[in-house]
DNA sequence: CTGAAAGCGCTTACAG
DNA sequence: CTGAAAGCGCTTACAG
């Protein structure tokens, strides 16, 4: 026995031709019972395990999933946004759930993340996820399309877009977010994030918070908006918000479009000495791990990432077979936590 | 061109053999780099990717490594604690710098994790996090070793132990912290983690904190040690904090043996209305993401997850080449925050 | 510097 | 229910 056993190696010792050894491992019924049976046992004491590579090869199938992490070339080497972490495990179950292996791989949005996985019959299909200005990679989508390359990606749900997606519902998520600032008697909401087809989540969010504003019969001030805060990051919350305050706008809320943005401006916030929530309320998007240990704990939109990641596998499953697939919008609900404060009256 | 282009198609379009294809797109030398820039440029416009099962098939190697996440079976579904987190991205991008993909998985430490990727031809190594009952996973790395797996893990640097580990020098990150507590005027400080081998990087951070306890001529007592803490989770160190006051010992520090450890302790002293750190101090280990917006800060030891990354992927393709490898001990650093305290003198 | 040929370890029609 | 044979798409001695 040097080197690894193969199925010739099985046959040799059940005394059978390897082609059936081949279809018992693979539990096929036209092979008796009996003999399935002894092979299996066969196999297992020899350690055996079937080449992964000459079975893809031959079957021209990979049973791998590869999902692709983007990142903005902007932002830390090591950081990584905490809310993709939280699908990850989700993500990674599913798959081995269906038999599948996952690749990973980190790419920079600037690279050509497109091309290789399926290409090099490494993956069956790609899962997507990352932030990043959507009309960047929106051309690379179009051109996955094109070469027939199967994916899902997270994120907005948009009309006309590339491939499929699983994401929130953001625009439900800003509205109902807002909805609550206002139930809590707050009525300058200034909001941080980008609004427009480059951060189409941020985008919704904004929509929705807009919403609720009309439906209370409040103006939509562009003074509160800060609108050039594209990226995800605790800086950028920083800076947005003494940006708010340099402006010299008058606000009782902030609701940040993530929560990496919301923790940021309640640091700008400690630092200038504005106590929140009793003079400023903060609210977020996300409900990253870390928000519920901010001072105060953060009150945000959760979005459900188990179901997020479960879907994401399904959905690419099922695109892979061949199987009509739709993009689909999971519900968001609220986290009440200390940030905003209570209601001031019943 | 129906399905993918092969190096058949390549070679019709350049006018050569299919060999001459695979050596120029393999940069081979002895091909002209005339010849092979054409091709290369052929290929290229054909979007041609070199099929990796064949080429992993026929040249017995896969260059993929598999990243195994062990969990405890106790684990939430959805948890991941996120000090790995944090590594994951180093590793992976260390990876795809050295020019390897990367398999992922979560097991739970009850199944057969050490089969499989190896032995499938799947990967050529295998990367091992995760905490857990070290003595449960020794056996498997015992095995895992008479077979022939490479591998390499990160965790305790263990005297005998199967394989070879990159760790942070426990022992010292131990003696630091508690040495910093000492020198802030804290005299009976109270260790959360089980120092067995069950659990060889809480034990040697406890040891740490004993040598420091002794060198300062200071008793170790066993009635500050909660011992029974063997998970790294909030719920467990909340707990711990709990039998600590319900023994009614005195103490005026706690260090808790991870970071985890020591929010939900801090959650536990918050709700018993004790000040942190006015009564007690209290510190941690890892350095995770959500340690400096606990409240108040959270004092802890740092370990250099990208340095660490980097250097697990390293050793293990140095293994994989058959170049001798040893096990490595990275220095652990503290990082002051609020959790602590000032020093009450000069 | 290039080509013809063998073979990596499977899976799967095809024939019996 | 089982076996002999072809072939998945490469890489690499071997010969020229």
């Amino acid at each position: 026995m040097k080197g690894k056993a193969t199925s010739f190696d099985i046959a040799y010792h059940a005394g059978v031709s390897q082609s059936t050894v081949s279809r018992a491992l693979r539990n096929s019924p036209s092979v008796s019972l009996d003999t399935r049976r002894r092979i299996q046992a066969i196999a297992k004491q020899l350690n055996y395990k079937v080449d992964k590579n000459a079975s893809s090869l031959r079957r021209q199938h990979a049973t791998t999933l590869a999902l692709l992490l983007f990142e903005d070339p902007t932002s830390d080497d090591s950081l990584i946004n905490p809310f993709f972490l939280s699908m990850l495990g989700s993500i990674t179950r599913t798959c081995a759930r269906q038999g599948y292996d996952l690749l990973i791989s980190f790419q920079q949005l600037s690279e050509d993340w497109h091309a290789d996985y399926q290409d090099a019959h490494k993956a069956d299909g790609l899962i997507l996820l990352g932030y990043g200005d959507y009309l960047v990679s929106r051309d690379r989508l179009r051109k996955l399309e094109a070469q027939g390359t199967h994916f899902v990606r997270w994120g907005a749900v948009v009309e006309g877009q590339p491939g499929i997606s699983v994401g929130c519902d953001n625009v439900q998520g800003g509205r109902l977010m807002t909805e609550h600032l206002l139930g809590l008697g707050r009525r300058r909401i200034a909001f941080i994030g980008n609004a427009s087809a480059h951060c189409p989540e941020f985008l919704d969010r904004y929509l929705g918070h807009g919403a609720a504003l009309r439906a209370a019969g409040l103006p939509v001030d562009p003074a509160l908006h800060v609108d050039d805060a594209t990226d995800s990051t605790e800086e950028v919350g920083y800076r947005a918000l003494c940006d708010l305050r340099a402006r010299g706008v008058a606000f009782d809320a902030v609701f940040a479009a993530s929560d990496l943005l919301a923790i940021g401006a309640m640091r700008a916030l400690d630092d200038a000495g504005v106590r929140v929530p009793a003079e400023v309320s903060v609210a977020g998007f996300d409900d990253i791990p870390m928000a519920r240990f901010a001072t105060p704990p953060l009150t945000t939109v959760v979005q459900n990432t188990k179901l997020a990641g479960e879907l994401l596998v399904e959905r690419l499953l099922k695109q892979i077979r061949g199987e009509p697939v739709e993009s689909t919008m999971l519900p968001a609900e609220l986290v009440i936590r200390r940030s905003c404060g209570a209601r001031s009256a019943a």
